[in-house]
DNA sequence: TTGTTGATTTCGCAA
DNA sequence: TTGCGAAGTCAACAA
């Protein structure tokens, strides 16, 4: 990884035109190539950069930065305060708990906090425009098409909407109920799911990663 | 705006958990407090990092980062290979160009492009579940609402189909027929679209920005 | 390779 | 402040 900062203007030409004026920046060149460019504010993102895989070009006063796409970001440099490298070597990576994936892993065992009797059919239980995440049935023997979010929001309604409407379709599960399933539901989802008669189930995840699954106490 | 290069473990408490074993890292602060972890690949997207507003409590060997929502990064530092800093001052920042905003600007001035005799009733034109892009009049008096996307996807698709069916309760509007345009329409969408008699225009954004609009040529 | 979905999405604008 | 839609979204995973 190499870190330089240095006064520098920048032009990015690919899926949009973008102008950064002259200014103090840092200049990011990690070991696969690719080159952020970063101001002293703002967020995690960049003010521009060029994604791996890339490639290079280092003129003294100009770096020219190109992809396989045609996508060229050039950093016109006229004053350089440093200049450094460092050897990271390989990350070991992120380990991450608490996303959708596992949301969808705990209700798949814990079907009773749906309703009782409740069976599992399958997770990701697919369909031609994509796979529902948990498709069950009901104590009654009815089919039920859960849509799990982290955050429920109005997209997530269509998204099972669509679903719903494909899956009532097919004779074998019609009438296919639908809940909506989400650690947090804003209100113009839970009104829109509502509105087309999808339960809205609140899920509490430091709850249900308490909780051991019944048939799995003994 | 601070570097230090270090051996490091992160741990995440917030949003979600998570962990990064220790290893050799990128650790940057920049003005406003916030942090950023790198790897020496990977993507513009840090490791692990912490958004501004928030505090940094720096011990040795340990740093504490908080924000107001009571998210916690706490890097443990076992090894300080570089540590520096410099005044990178206030970034003029970006301009771009070629986002929706200017697929939306040109279209409202090229409308021949979607038929003779077409004009335009308001850009953003205001609806209690959002601003329809354009709303027009076709040649023969009828309502149009255009949806402009850069690429189109079903979730355009949705939007317009939302707008459409509550234009269509107005009487002063109805029948208002919808237009998808957008710089690429995948099939997926434009299959959706027309089984609801929504028309798709493909746009061109290069050929767009060099015509000049009729009614500005003199 | 293509497509779909999630994300500690982030970011910007407007009400 | 909140909400909503765009993003050079990126990235992971399945078909």
């Amino acid at each position: 990884m190499r870190l330089v900062i240095a006064r520098c203007s920048v032009d990015y030409v690919g899926r949009l035109t973008a102008h950064l004026p002259s200014a103090l920046r840092l200049l990011i060149v990690k070991a696969d190539g690719s080159v952020l460019v970063h101001s002293d504010g703002g967020s995690y993102k960049p003010l521009n950069w060029m994604s791996p895989p890339c490639r290079l070009t280092e003129e003294p006063d100009r770096w020219s930065v190109t992809n396989k796409a045609g996508e060229t970001l050039v950093i016109t440099i006229t004053e350089v305060l440093s200049d450094t490298s460092a050897e990271l070597g390989i990350d070991p990576g992120l380990v991450k708990d608490g996303v959708e994936a596992h949301l969808q892993e705990l209700l798949a065992v814990q079907l009773d906090l749906l309703g009782d009797g409740w069976r599992l059919v399958r997770r990701e239980f697919p369909t031609p425009i994509g796979p529902v995440d948990l498709m069950c049935r009901d104590g009654t023997g009815h089919s039920v098409a859960v849509e799990i979010k982290r955050r429920g929001e109005i997209d997530g309604v269509e998204q099972l909407t669509r679903y719903l409407e494909l899956l009532n379709r097919d004779s074998r599960l019609s009438p296919v109920q639908g809940i909506f399933a989400a650690q947090e539901i804003k209100l113009q989802a839970r009104t829109l799911a509502e509105d087309r008669g999808i339960r809205c189930v609140t899920l509490d995840y430091e709850r249900m990663r308490g909780v051991l699954p019944e048939n799995t106490l003994f």
